[in-house]
DNA sequence: GCGAATATTTAACTTCTTCAAGTATTGATT
DNA sequence: AATCAATACTTGAAGAAGTTAAATATTCGC
């Protein structure tokens, strides 16, 4: 993370402040005693953590409403998080598009904004950030001073610890320092991550991955990735490469991919390749993936084979994942999932026929994903850059 | 773990004293300087977590033999470990032989020995363990009090935490409070693994695997298994599966699988595979393994493919390893790479073929595995329940 | 109003860690 | 040989973080 400014107050960072707050941030209103269980603390301890955090404006007592246990005893007062105690600008880099939104402390989306990006040159890209953030800032309604920190996310080889942008295929950029070069401009303190464990680390800490020890994202589109949090933390991989079912080997005769291998899911199911084979399929050379969409959903057989395809070598991209980490629970979505219909049922069955054994227990979400969610995924990284030390 | 007995005494619990044991023991004798900053604690931590451990009898101080730095300076005095302080029985359950062997505080073998098993009735196992421990303990040359720990390794769905044995394909087990029992018998304290996960365990720490934040070990033989290793800890699988490198489809037109996929590593690469395709291939019924291996290093071309074909599927089943989690490093092994020479270049083809970008770089370990490594790896789970509290 | 049950707080104490200063041991320099 | 600089390790005081045990708070059922 990088400041603009020179210091930036927060909460306090002992392991206890930090567990508390982020358990209360997560799993809603919870009581000090059922935190004290969950977190394997004593009371007393959650009490003095709670106490600055409280001090500080970070968290507050809900009146006691309804009662715990069956019988008698003091009501809970439970803890729970002032929203509105702090915001967050989250930035998605698109290659023609800033999606911003800011999100306040629960990363609820209180505002979005675009920009269009002509241009992919670093200086070009930065210009663009600070008028979006200053677009966003503007039309801020309250202190603008309880914004200080701001999220990027982008497709690409990205380190989040230092918020070097290593390759961006994209913006065709190597090794820029992201997130020095914004928070100069904006005086802000940045977070630079990518863009799909962005999303997966929003869902599972503000989503259907709460309270998930691991946890699976796959985003269906143009391209085919998949966010992974196991053992409680994301994924990131050795090599940078981490969650990359789009190029899972699923069909030894299937087409060549761009990647150099062969059979790979997103040479199946990416958008590219749903359009070319429904190009093949209706004689077609102009079609687009809206109009195989629509032909598919008219009843056209070629082309819907080209989705029941596509379904079934995303389903086994996701049996890999659930026979590998064996997650807790899997969120399947994506701009590709607007046609979710065509893929639903066909991700299902070839999901549960490649599972092994108790792996397909493993709940699937499978929803369309509105575009500022990557956005707020951007947010929520900034989000955690606060609580986490 | 069950503790045969009332009282274990182990080494003190302290973070800073369980981390720098850890530290000793897999990363072989380091000065504390060295440990402080490995480790992210002040010397003076370290110093005061090492004294208890020297007192102990579980390290001591090396001669300062090589000069540390460039230049001047006190010659540091390395902390390494007494391997002889404590030894430690692991046992492998196979479906027809138990495998034993006690090793030292470094995981080195000293001794090994074996028995038959005729009946998988959980008494008949018991009394068969029971026998084994004593052939181990009467064989031991040294002080028979040093003995205290024992760990078990088999295939199937294990609960490590319990000791219990949920289900155990082979032996037709379910719901074996395995741990409990053996302890009793033994009186020693004993821990239950899975056998993949065991031998993971000991590659992790005391093997190739030392060092890396995340790891894989795969395993060839009649199954195809895979323990994984991500930030630093072991995969157990929400739903008790994880490394089910061999049910991943890898090939759509491939042959139906016993658990109810298609395509899967297994169900082309497994031996029973390997040898029903040979026998498909030479026309004899009753073809061997060992026949197969003859035949296909003696030039036979279409039993040759056969091995192609499975070696070719394993290297895609581990490059999904790398394309998801991308692991340190992969250490393939198992017995099934008796016939390495007829896997290993068609592994790596497929694997480089199939991994993405940079995680092709995730460099392979491909070996056979003597089959003692598996009680090994059941003695290495029981020394890290000595260390980790 | 009283007692049982549950939640939270307080205060004394324990444990672990760091900080700052000192000791130990070596090679290089004079 | 004496001294200095460099590095490794130790010590003791001080601080941080958490625990236990007891006190306090608040409710329900009688």
């Amino acid at each position: 993370m990088f400041r603009g400014s020179d210091t930036l107050a927060g909460p306090p960072a002992a392991p206890a402040a930090t567990a508390v707050f982020t358990a209360v941030l997560t799993e809603g209103p919870v009581s000090r005693v059922a935190l004290a269980r969950r977190l394997g603390l004593s009371s007393a301890a959650v009490t003095k953590a709670a106490r600055p955090l409280i001090d500080l404006g970070y968290l507050h007592e809900l009146a006691a409403t309804e009662r715990t246990g069956p019988g008698a005893g003091r009501p809970a007062s439970p803890l729970a998080v002032r929203a509105d105690r702090e915001f967050f600008i989250g930035v998605k880099i698109t290659a023609d598009e800033l999606i911003g939104v800011v999100c306040d402390l629960r990363a609820q989306v209180r505002s979005t904004a675009r920009r269009p990006l002509t241009d992919p040159d670093v200086e070009a890209v930065l210009i663009e950030v600070g008028r979006l953030t200053d677009d966003l800032l503007g039309a801020f309604p309250g202190d603008r001073a309880r914004i200080r920190r701001l999220g990027l996310s982008l497709s690409g080889d990205i380190d989040r610890t230092t918020g070097l942008v290593r390759y961006s295929p994209f913006l065709h950029w190597r090794d820029v320092p992201l997130g020095r070069l914004v928070a100069q401009r904006t005086g802000l303190a940045v977070t630079v991550e990518n863009d799909v464990k962005a999303l997966t680390a929003a869902e599972h800490w503000f989503g259907e991955g709460v309270g998930a020890e691991s946890f699976a994202l796959v985003t269906v589109g143009t391209g085919i990735g998949c966010g992974l949090v196991v053992n409680g933390r994301l994924v990131s991989g050795s090599y940078g490469v981490a969650g990359e079912i789009g190029h899972l080997a699923v069909d030894a005769t299937g087409p060549d991919c761009h990647c150099g291998g062969r059979g790979c899911v997103e040479s199946i199911a990416g958008t590219d390749a749903i359009v070319a084979q429904a190009r093949v399929r209706t004689g077609r050379p102009d079609l687009t993936i809206d109009e195989a969409v629509a032909l598919a959903r008219g009843g056209h057989e070629q082309v819907r084979a080209v989705f029941t395809r596509a379904g079934s070598a995303i389903g086994c991209g996701i049996a890999a994942v659930a026979n590998l980490v064996g997650p807790t629970r899997i969120v399947v979505s994506g701009e590709g999932l607007a046609a979710y219909d065509l893929f639903d049922s066909h991700i299902r069955t070839s999901f549960e026929r490649q599972a092994f054994g108790a792996a397909a227990r493993c709940p699937l979400s499978i929803r369309p994903l509105p575009f500022e969610e990557w956005a707020r995924g951007a947010a929520a990284v900034s989000i955690q850059s606060l609580v986490l030390p």
